[in-house]
Formats: C-alpha cells, structure tokens, sequence
DNA sequence: TGCAATATTCAACATAATGTTCAATAATGT
DNA sequence: ACATTATTGAACATTATGTTGAATATTGCA
C-alpha cells in the first residue's frame, strides 16, 4: 500500500528521479501548483482542482505528497537547496571585494549566477513570493541567501558578538535584499542579471538623499 | 435572509460596532483566529475547529464573513485603515529633519507613536506576519507605512521620475523597514518604542562595515 | 525484444468540511 | 417593557478529503 508511495517520493527526491512517469507527474503537478497560485491564491483551489488541471487522478496526487501544503514544501525545498550551492562562492566575498567592484561598476559574478539561477526559477518564484503564495517561504530564501550574504559586510567586532542592534542590522539589509529579488520577479524580471547585480552591490553602499548613478 | 448578516456586516465595520453581543463575537473570533494561526498556519486547520475554539455556533461565523480568508482579511483592514492615519504625523517628515534626530540620538515622536501602535496589536501582528500568516498582508503593510516614508528620503530629482533603479532602491529601503518591524514582532517586542525609533532612523543611514554606535 | 517492476488510472468508498436554512432563544438598545 | 436582532441548535445537501483495490499502461533493464 504505502510502498508504491513512499517509492515514488524516494526516487523523486532521493538521487536523480529514473522514471520519466514520476518527472512527467511531477512537472505537472508543479505547472499546476504554479497556475493556481497566480489564479486564486494557495487556499483558493482544492487538491481535486489541481489535480484536474495537472490532467492527473487524484490517487497519483496522493502517491506524490500528503495534500498541497507538502506538494509545495517539496518544491520549495528542491529550489532552496539549489540556491544553498551559491553559499560556496559566497565564501570568496569580502567587503573590500565588493567595494572594489562598486567602484569599478564591475558586476559580482557570484551576484550574477545568481540571478541566472533565480530567473530560471521566475514562474516558480514568482507565485510562491507572491501575495497569494507561501508566507514561509520568503523567510527561507532570505535565511538562505541574504543573510549569510549580510554578515560578510558585517564590521568584525560585531561578527561574533551579537547586541540587539547587530539583529536589527541583519534583518534591515537581508530583508532590503529580499525585497529588491522580490521586486525583480514581481515586475517580470525585465532587468538582466548584469543589471541586477549592478543595482544589488550599488544599493549596499548608498545613501539616503544621494544622486543615484549607476 | 441575507438581511440580518448584511446588517452584522454593516454595524461592525461601517460607523463603530453598537451591539455588544457582536463586539464579543468579533473578538472571540480574532483571538481564535490568532491562536490558531500560531498553533497550525492558516490553512492548518477548519472553520469548524475556528468556531469552536471561539465557542461560537458555525451559523454566527457566517453571520460575519464569508469564510476564513474573508475573516481575516476584514481584520487586516482594520489594522491598515487605523496605520493610515500615522500617514498625517509623516507629513512633517523631511530628510534633514531626520538627520537632525539621528544626530541628537533623539528619537523621532512619528516613530515612536507608530511602534507604540505597533506594539498594541502585536499579537494580530506576529499571527499575520508570521509563516503561518497571510502572504498578502505584509505588501500592504509595507505600502501604507514604508513605502511613504522611503520616498521622504528620495533625492528630489527622482521623487517625480522613476527609472528602474529608483523602484528598485524604494524596494531596498521599504523592505528594510518592514524587516526591522517584522524581527521586532517576531522576537516578542523586547525593545521600547523609543528604542525602536532610534534604531529605525540610524539605520537609514547606516553604512556596511562601519562601527555601530546607537 | 521481452519481462518484471511500478506508476498511473478508474471507480468506489467512508469520513469530514462547507455553506445554507429555520425556528427558537437570548441579549441588546432605546 | 418592548421591539430588534444576534446567536443558537439542528438539520440538510453538497462538496472535498483521503484511502483502497483491481486493472492498465509505462518504464528500466537484461
């Protein structure tokens, strides 16, 4: 009974999916998640209805995740632990390097390959961040991306030793870095990675009241 | 029919609430909604279970709203109408004025009368904003408190023409402020409304590696 | 290719949730 | 004290949920 079920969620997520059925289930699945969301919001569909627009039976859906809440976890996670590889070439960043390349209008490369990786997620992200998405997911991304990105820029002294003001530091510019990625996929992803990471690594160093150039 | 629940609508939300038996029902189904919220997420649990944890009949819950999403959205309302009207008190705001507190440690009075605010609904408040919460409500939150006051701190010449960029370091500033907000609510309030104040206005005009004074 | 494995379908099912209705009752404002 | 109306309780049809079993269709691999 629960072994074809707990099969079909080994293989999807375990290693690399084999069977092209459960890649085929799983896409449209995630096509239909996705359509829904933008449609009527997370809670305004039921599992019948995303099912029905999958183009799949309902059994299948029960075979792939305990109800809709699951079912968007698992991508979420997938996506999630995409984004956690960039945390490697976070590692080489500095302040002084990213000073530097303000200075020299010169994109961050690590910035830019992430942009990459966020725009082929662009219809994904752009439900679940969305108003009718998933209010856990942005805390997650900004966890993930942001505020790891942060702390780098961090004056030392405060690295280690958290004060309430240093919290309040973090939370300011992780959610300032969320907010432009939020904005980027809200409006359609117009700007290029170039140009996103130009504006990220820009707006770090910005002051209120200045002329902005770019 | 519709004539007695039409009317509930009316009297609780159009002038203010006469009825006490509908201030009571009202406030049993905000608490209710609120703790489970925490318990579950919002979509972690039923109507039924709603009315009885506010020890409400199912058919008085309909008398109020259509269903779970209409509930709370009646009540961000609320919230966001009575926000609106700090929207006066930022009027006065200009950046000078706000450096010149910034630089005499002296917290802004708009700060601290909103934050105070705050403060007053900050169990609706970290329900809503949590990952439990609804999606929708921190956008809107964002837009009647931050974005205004983002826009104080412009440089003039973009305040009328917005190019990209300056979306996108409204979106930066905006979403810092909310994040301050949000990571207040989140970690229980610990800080006074005047702290709040001063960390909210040095962080405006903070920059990355700089050592932190308060 | 052929075969074993298994993902999907289909239909049926019990259970639970939804949204509506009505008469009866209780609380309220004036 | 009275007219008004919010709430209750119970019943109801409808819809959604989650599970099951046998039948079918795809798939991976030898």
């Amino acid at each position: 009974m629960a072994s074809t079920s707990a099969a079909a969620q080994d293989v999807a997520f375990g290693g690399l999916p084999v069977d092209r059925r459960v890649l085929r289930t799983r896409a449209a699945l995630r096509r239909a998640l996705v359509e829904l969301i933008e449609e009527r919001g997370f809670d305004g569909f039921t599992t019948s209805q995303l099912c029905e627009r999958a183009g799949l039976n309902r059994g299948t859906f029960y075979n792939h995740c305990k109800g809709k809440e699951d079912l968007i976890t698992q991508f979420e996670d997938q996506v999630l632990a995409e984004v956690g590889v960039f945390q490697a070439e976070m590692a080489d960043l500095s302040l002084p390097v990213i000073a530097l390349q303000v200075a020299r209008r010169k994109p961050l490369p690590f910035l830019v390959s992430l942009f990459d990786y966020l725009r082929s997620e662009g219809d994904f992200l752009h439900a679940v961040l969305g108003p009718g998405g998933d209010p856990a997911f942005a805390p997650r991304l900004r966890e993930v991306v942001c505020e790891n990105l942060v702390r780098i820029t961090l004056h030392e002294k405060y690295a280690q030793d958290p004060t309430p003001f240093v919290g309040y530091y973090v939370a300011f510019f992780a959610n300032a870095y969320l907010g432009i990625i939020t904005r980027w996929v809200e409006t359609g992803m117009r700007e290029s990675s170039q140009e996103m990471a130009l504006i990220a690594q820009r707006l770090l160093f910005i002051q209120p009241g200045e002329s902005i150039e770019l």
